[in-house]
DNA sequence: CTGAAAGCGCTAACAG
DNA sequence: CTGTTAGCGCTTTCAG
């Protein structure tokens, strides 16, 4: 029931604690038949070094346990962004601790202590809002910090992010090029940093056009599908309707297209961040592909360099969203007065 | 740079180590006064205590960290079921460290000895192929384990399974019924338990309604979208094709879905695994939910059940997976000889 | 109410 | 090549 320790290896090898520790440790100078007696002795008590004992005397102690704060663990965004992350942590020979917050700040911190609390070796945070001034004396200690998605601490810790704003200009003019001018824009909420870089890009496409903004077809806020299609639908309800919409994410994309169906008429759909089924809509959806993989796999690698004692400037790291064409971008404008023709852009 | 310990607290505060540690642990006994200032202290320098210190000393030792060894972190099935855990876990203050087996036995061991060198309380394991005897050990030690999606080391250990054989019986049987007798099985690899489950379901079906089982419409192996469109064409290609085609898990119903419309025939799908778009395909896609975070849900409270001292007999708990009925599995059998009509069934 | 001493399981430092 | 002693940061035990 309970586990044999070093001291039960030690007398059953019949040497002495410190052989044991040189054996598991793999220190040069023991001669091979002790190691062996040694070897047998771990296998036939099955024991098991405590990695959290050795640890609390290594002069380079180090628990070899990268922590992860996401939003949403379940989230497949964020479970790319943390697969990419394991992988690097793997290649280094590390764990990964995860856990969500759920948005909200108060709960980010607590994790973070409690991971701190267990000496993470560095710590990814996706942050939630609010300040993260708390996580100073964490850095000062040593713990390096990335945060990944958003930014946090600007110019004080080390970020990577998509080219939010940038794709987003992309995107819209892409929507310009086709002929668009009447482009609504549907945001998540206002309070989230992807969003609102987003709509900065859009606001910049438009402004390099010459396109004047119309604040009617402005929308931030829904948060789910349905939530999505009904913000789609009024926007298409419009008086002035817009004949493209750029919707700033993938669960909004989703609820344009609805929306677009529902209509028959031929409304021009990029959406940012690619899902998994994107291609296979109707019509396929053109899109800003967000690289959670990249996102994932650039945070950890940054933090691995820093442990690795990189102590230069703060970074930060940017990921491109390309776009990738599928066709809803790509329908061309057109007076749309009395186009009511069912005509549905078939693959 | 080095963290304060408890020592530093105590020489700031004036008391001695042990009153610090009452005053962290909550003890009772310690004048309010005396207290406070341990408390200014901890303040002050921002002290955190080492975990992983406190736990070696404790009588009841306990990391309060739950090891989840998945297939791939990144997946969102795996996901939702990861999140789920981890939902549980919190509630029960505890944190969860995470990794992926990629499917490799070799590497899932790893991974178990690596958490359990630091001393998880407990393992929630999908896994992979192979002998799983060595886990008796660490099980003997009093970890508690177990494992979801698939079961292992069955009668031995908790297992939190889908019903899927049940549910695929149920959705080939909803095939029968709408008239189908030749009913294409597209599965995954057949080294895998999920895969040779449904395939199990799907024989029952047939044999419930008398229909003989035609090898040729059998199919395992395809493991992403495009594999499993090729393999539905193939088998829609056939001298005697399917009039449906009973898809074992997401990427191969996706497969399907386009090979379908590929050829513009009237096929019926039902597939395994909800997933996000399936609604929103043309037609929707009628399908058998299996509920991923029931699953995690499921196993991590058991998981805690254990861990508070229930030593019943092993348990087999298992989750249904409810047909959803959207319209691709109710395409109703036509002679179809020469039903080439490119009829979409749009809305 | 408070503190000194011992020790969790292991490795570091120093002997032999 | 091997062993002894100390001590990581904390809690326990037992004594004030």
């Amino acid at each position: 029931m309970s586990r044999p320790t070093i001291r039960d290896v030690a007398a059953l090898s019949g040497v002495s604690l410190k052989t044991v520790s040189r054996v598991l440790n793999e220190e040069p100078g023991v001669r091979p038949d002790t190691m062996q007696r040694v070897l047998d002795a771990v296998a036939e008590l099955r024991f098991q070094r405590n990695e959290a004992a050795a640890n609390l005397r290594r002069r380079n102690n180090s628990t070899r346990i990268v922590g992860l704060v996401t939003e949403d663990v379940a989230n497949p965004f964020y479970s790319a962004v943390a697969g990419a992350i394991e992988s690097v942590a793997r290649q280094h020979r590390h764990l990964l601790l995860v856990a969500s917050s759920g948005e909200n700040p108060a709960r980010e911190r607590e994790l973070v202590e409690a991971f701190c609390a267990r000496r993470v070796v560095g710590l990814i945070i996706v942050p939630a809002g609010g300040d993260h001034s708390y996580l100073e004396d964490e850095i000062a200690a040593g713990t390096p910090v990335v945060f990944v998605d958003r930014p946090g601490l600007p110019g004080r810790v080390d970020s990577v992010v998509t080219e939010n704003a940038e794709g987003a200009r992309a995107g819209v003019t892409h929507l310009l090029n086709q002929g668009h001018a009447r482009i609504a824009f549907l945001g998540d909420s206002a309070e989230i940093y992807t969003a609102v870089e987003r709509h900065r890009g859009y606001r910049q496409a438009l402004e390099d056009a010459g396109v004047t903004l119309d604040y009617a077809l402005v929308r931030f806020g829904p948060h789910d599908v349905a939530l999505a299609e009904q913000a789609a639908r009024e926007l298409l309800a419009l008086p002035e309707p817009p004949t493209a919409i750029f919707a700033g994410n993938n669960r909004l994309t989703i609820g344009s297209v609805r929306a677009i169906q529902e209509t028959g008429r031929r409304v021009a759909l990029v959406g940012f961040d690619d899902f998994e089924m994107a291609e296979y809509l109707d019509p396929p959806v053109t899109v800003l592909a967000q690289d959670p993989e990249a996102l994932g796999r650039n945070a950890a690698e940054l933090l691995f360099d820093r442990l690795a004692g990189d102590g230069g400037e703060p970074r930060l790291v940017t990921i491109g969203a390309p776009l990738v064409v599928r066709g809803s971008g790509e329908i061309a404008y057109s007076d749309g007065g009395t186009a009511r023709r069912r005509a549905v852009a078939k693959r």
